[in-house]
RNA sequence: GGCGACGUAGCCAAGUGGCAAGGCAGGGGUCUGCAAAACCCCGAUUCCCCGGUUCGAAUCCGGGCGUCGCCUCCA
């Protein structure tokens, strides 16, 4: 890997080198959910993100490793065990066993570990007991503060003095901290809380600790990558530093800070509080992942996103056509067609353009993840596949030369594995020979599927009734319609198309047989 | 009020000193029984506005206008 990769690190506002503390292995922690409701995209955009890097990673031959937190207790998620009358750690599991499910729906690999809060008390009580002792964090009734004051350089992440926060912090009523800008460590339980036992009585985390106590315990200090969106840079990670930093005596506790941008609804930010989310299930029962990913992606990670359905509609589309090309050089590999040498010639150029597409997507990657510009890569891949097919079905008196078929091969590897990294590609013919790739091929053919590394990334979206027995009565009908045309009874014909593009199955007519493709994606061609 | 980000074609969105990627939508053509998909052709003499630096700026500097985020729980 001659090339690096360059990251946007928060802390020192410049896109700088990435050098991981140890060669080879990356270590990366997120900032997980609260789980105390449905995940919304809000929620999809930094699990998406993160998934894409950390394939882009994996890809350039990084180990990487990935952990992120659940934070199952916490005002929120007490506040709402109380509104349903419920265990809050019931709670917390319900939901985030749904956040994984949605993530897993969306494509997102998932993490190596997620942590999460309840399970971590020993860790954090020892290191509050740590940072007391170390004259940075006092108790003060039952609850432990961490004295901003003792860390001169706080502040540094998110560019603000201790003056400033001063003049806006704001003290709750029977708090007993030592300075406005102090925040706490420990809370002391209340009635009806969830509450574990520590030197300063029972209680339980602040919100900021935990995340310093599970990075370091999976991570350990100075580890490489920690994310989470901007409006986590204040005051969550900036305290995230003090304590860590404050802890272990040593700086970095972070190598690189990398922060997402929020996803706005009509010019606003979404929240739960503002009431104005989108669920990812709501989204994920209209658009194929693959899809919404393609949306997510279409922006910079840093830069505000607006949701809004007219680009999800964009976005399918988009990524209809990333498919579109895959399936149609797949098509022409898997058959003997006849092409002219003017077809020939597309077809053994794609070969320099698959490496064309290779190289565009790592710079677009390396230069601070640029997924905008990586699918501009992909989109031309797919158009110059596209253009070579469309000569090679109009026939002539050849048939597939070598050079041609090596070409047609390469860039439709090129366009699954790079698609792959991205998730907004599937490769139909997967390695184990799925049910699409089955009914491709019937029983009488071997799969095709020479690029077996790539992962089947999502799908299933509008498919959920689908079964093999679908899949039959789908051939009966394809079947059907090919006599029917045969006959040139066309008015059969469309009736068929017609009636099962009211079921979401779109028919097109090809000189190579009849394609049929399901909304999630899948197809094959008859 | 303080800190930060952003303002590029109808819409979305890359591009941070040298003739403005890509997607969606739209128009024309090819292919098709029709359709769809796909291919070919067409779109910003110009990048919010005003100054400045430079041989040269969407890109740098100054000012203005507008939008968003953080400063409080939030992915």
């Amino acid at each position: 890997m001659e090339d690096l990769i360059s990251v946007y690190d928060t802390l020192t506002r410049t896109q700088r080198e990435f050098q991981p503390r140890d060669p080879g292995r990356v270590t990366i922690y997120v900032c997980g959910v609260t789980p105390y409701d449905e995940a919304h995209i809000g929620h999809a955009r930094p699990a998406v993100v993160w998934d894409v890097i950390r394939r882009y990673l994996e890809y350039r031959g990084y180990s990487v490793h990935l952990v992120q937190n659940f934070t199952d207790i916490d005002d929120k998620v007490i506040a709402r065990g109380r509104e349903l009358g419920r265990d809050p750690l019931e709670i917390s599991r319900h939901y985030s066993q749904r956040y994984l499910e949605d993530m897993a729906a969306l494509g997102v690999k998932p993490a190596h570990q997620y942590p999460r809060v309840s399970e971590h008390i020993p860790e954090i009580v020892e290191m509050v007991r740590t940072l007391v002792e170390k004259g940075h964090a006092y108790e003060a009734s039952g609850d432990v503060y961490f004295r901003v004051a003792s860390f001169p350089e706080y502040g540094k992440l998110s560019g603000r003095s201790v003056d400033e926060l001063r003049a806006g912090a704001r003290v709750e009523p029977g708090e007993a901290k030592e300075s406005p800008e102090d925040f706490a460590l420990w809370k002391a339980a209340r009635p009806g809380e969830p509450s574990w036992p520590s030197p300063w009585g029972p209680g339980r985390p602040g919100w900021h600790i935990e995340c310093s106590a599970m990075a370091l315990r999976y991570l350990g200090n100075g580890f490489d990558m920690h994310g989470g969106g901007v409006e986590l840079i204040f005051p969550h990670h900036e305290n995230e530093i003090a304590q860590s930093e404050a802890y272990t005596g040593e700086a970095p506790f972070v190598r690189y800070w990398v922060h997402n941008g929020l996803v706005t609804l009509r010019e606003e930010k979404m929240s739960k509080s503002l009431k104005n989310f989108v669920t990812v299930r709501e989204l994920l029962d209209r658009y194929p992942a693959g899809a919404i990913r393609l949306y997510l992606l279409s922006a910079h990670y840093r830069v505000p996103l607006e949701f809004d359905t007219e680009r999800l509609d964009e976005a399918r589309r988009a990524w209809e056509r990333l498919g579109n090309a895959l399936r149609s050089l797949d098509e022409v590999l898997e058959r003997e067609v006849a092409a002219g040498d003017e077809a020939l010639a597309a077809a053994a150029r794609l070969g320099e353009e698959a490496g064309r597409a290779r190289e565009r997507f790592r710079m677009a990657m390396e230069d601070d993840f640029n997924t905008p510009q990586a699918l501009a890569a992909l989109f031309d891949l797919a158009r110059a596949g596209n253009t070579a097919v469309s000569l090679l079905l109009r026939g002539g008196p050849l048939s597939l030369s070598g050079d041609a078929r090596d070409g047609l091969l390469r860039a439709r590897t090129a366009l699954a594995e790079l698609g792959g990294v991205l998730g907004v590609v599937e490769s139909p013919c997967t390695p184990s020979g799925g049910a699409a790739a089955r009914f491709v091929h019937g029983s009488d053919q071997a799969q095709g599927g020479e690029d077996a590394a790539v992962e089947r990334v999502g799908g299933g979206v509008g498919t959920g009734g689908w079964d093999a027995l679908g899949r039959e009565l789908l051939g009966v009908l394809l079947d059907l319609r090919a006599r029917a045309r045969g006959e040139k009874n066309w008015a059969l014909a469309d009736l068929i198309r017609g009636r099962l593009g009211e079921l979401g199955i779109t028919l097109e007519d090809t000189p190579l047989g009849t394609r049929w493709r399901l909304p999630g994606g899948e197809g094959g061609i008859r």
